[in-house]
DNA sequence: CCCTCGATCAC
DNA sequence: CCTCATATCGAGGG
């Protein structure tokens, strides 16, 4: 019961929809920026364009740094959300096309199982691989890079083994060798901080993890975690592509026009994105039990203070009052405390009660 | 098993 | 002086 699954990621994706809509910036550095609003130049990176990469510039990265770098051709454009998620759509369903099962995991980025469309052969698999290309390139006029193997885990590396309009295949025979040589970071779900931990135990590569005791693992890193490293470090990943699930939380977030310990400053702001937060959960026609703020200091510390609700709710004025207790009693107990980002969450979902019908209220 | 909160990850 | 949104884990306390 071998799989076939693919990752397929639309290569800079913000960049490519501007330089589809304007094509006058083909060929130039473009970044797409998430700009803050506080000066002129805060905020980050969101995408940088091959051609912005090669002057350094990556995203993440803060606008007045990737600035420095910038040549005087390099273009600079606010992101479009709105614009990006219209073509991500038909992006996706160019794909559900194609898979048995579509798991989206991105605006950009989606998991296909083709076992069946292929017949569990890779060398269909390259085939239908093409044809989805091709069909992207001609609908859309966009490229992506594909990584195939059995598995997710395999499939997400080998797509960013080669990019732009790359395409990968590791067949199951192949997965150790393909890992071995890699370093631990390049393992979806070892950032920064586990990749130090690693390298302080004497662990730079895959190989190296594969052969490191998973009861020392589980040691520094717990159970989950433990278990997850050293099975990834051999190549194996048994989880199902899922068809995308609801989210779970919502939450909004904005930077402080200036930093702030005041109450009465950040409360329009607070009443702002309780608004938004209420509108998406009326679209979506759920309840939500929990409400958390979300609080960033000036020293870029992040804080969260929730409160789970008695009983679910949707209403407006549950959220505001809810989340203005925390922030009061938050600020009651940091009164020094500079914040320079505030936000708000909702989570905790509860499905919506349905009226017994008359019907069935006599069963 | 539920709640709270911080940490980590990665888009 | 560094965006925005989501999921998952673990510890600590019920």
């Amino acid at each position: 019961m071998s799989r076939i699954i693919f990752l397929i990621d639309l290569d800079s994706f913000y960049a490519q929809c501007e330089q589809n809509r304007n094509p006058s910036l083909k060929g130039k550095p473009l970044v797409i920026c998430m700009y803050s609003g506080r000066t002129e130049t805060s905020g980050a990176v969101a995408t940088a364009n091959y051609e912005a990469r090669a002057l350094g510039i990556r995203s993440a990265m803060p606008i007045f740094l990737a600035k420095k770098k910038a040549t005087p051709e390099t273009v600079f454009l606010p992101a479009d959300g709105e614009h990006y998620s219209q073509i991500s759509e038909q992006a996706m369903q160019v794909f559900a096309r194609h898979a048995d099962v579509l798991e989206q995991v991105s605006i950009d980025e989606a998991y296909l199982d083709v076992s069946k469309k292929t017949n569990e052969s890779f060398k269909k698999a390259e085939e239908l691989a093409k044809q989805i290309k091709k069909e992207l390139k001609q609908e859309l006029n966009l490229t992506c890079s594909i990584g195939i193997s059995s598995n997710k885990l395999v499939a997400k590396i080998a797509a960013s083994f080669k990019k732009p309009d790359g395409l990968t295949i590791v067949k199951p025979e192949e997965i150790r060798t393909f890992l071995n040589p890699l370093k631990v970071e390049k393992l979806h779900g070892v950032g920064e901080v586990t990749t130090k931990k690693l390298n302080e135990l004497g662990v730079q590569t895959v190989q190296q993890l594969s052969k490191f005791p998973v009861h020392q693992l589980i040691e520094v890193f717990g159970e989950n975690k433990g278990k997850l490293l050293h099975n990834m470090s051999l190549g194996i990943d048994d989880s199902p592509v899922e068809e995308t699930k609801e989210k779970q939380q919502f939450n909004t977030i904005g930077t402080l026009k200036a930093d702030s310990n005041s109450f009465e400053e950040i409360s329009p702001q607070l009443k702002d994105f309780a608004r938004k937060l209420i509108d998406r959960v009326h679209e979506k026609n759920i309840f939500f039990k929990t409400v958390s703020i979300i609080l960033i200091s000036n020293k870029l510390e992040t804080l969260t203070r929730s409160k789970t609700l008695e009983k679910e709710t949707n209403e407006l004025n549950v959220l505001l009052k809810t989340s203005e207790e925390l922030l009061k009693e938050f600020f009651k107990q940091n009164p020094e405390m500079k914040l320079r980002r505030f936000g708000l969450r909702v989570s905790n979902f509860v499905e919506q009660k349905k009226q017994k019908s008359l019907f069935e209220f006599g069963n």
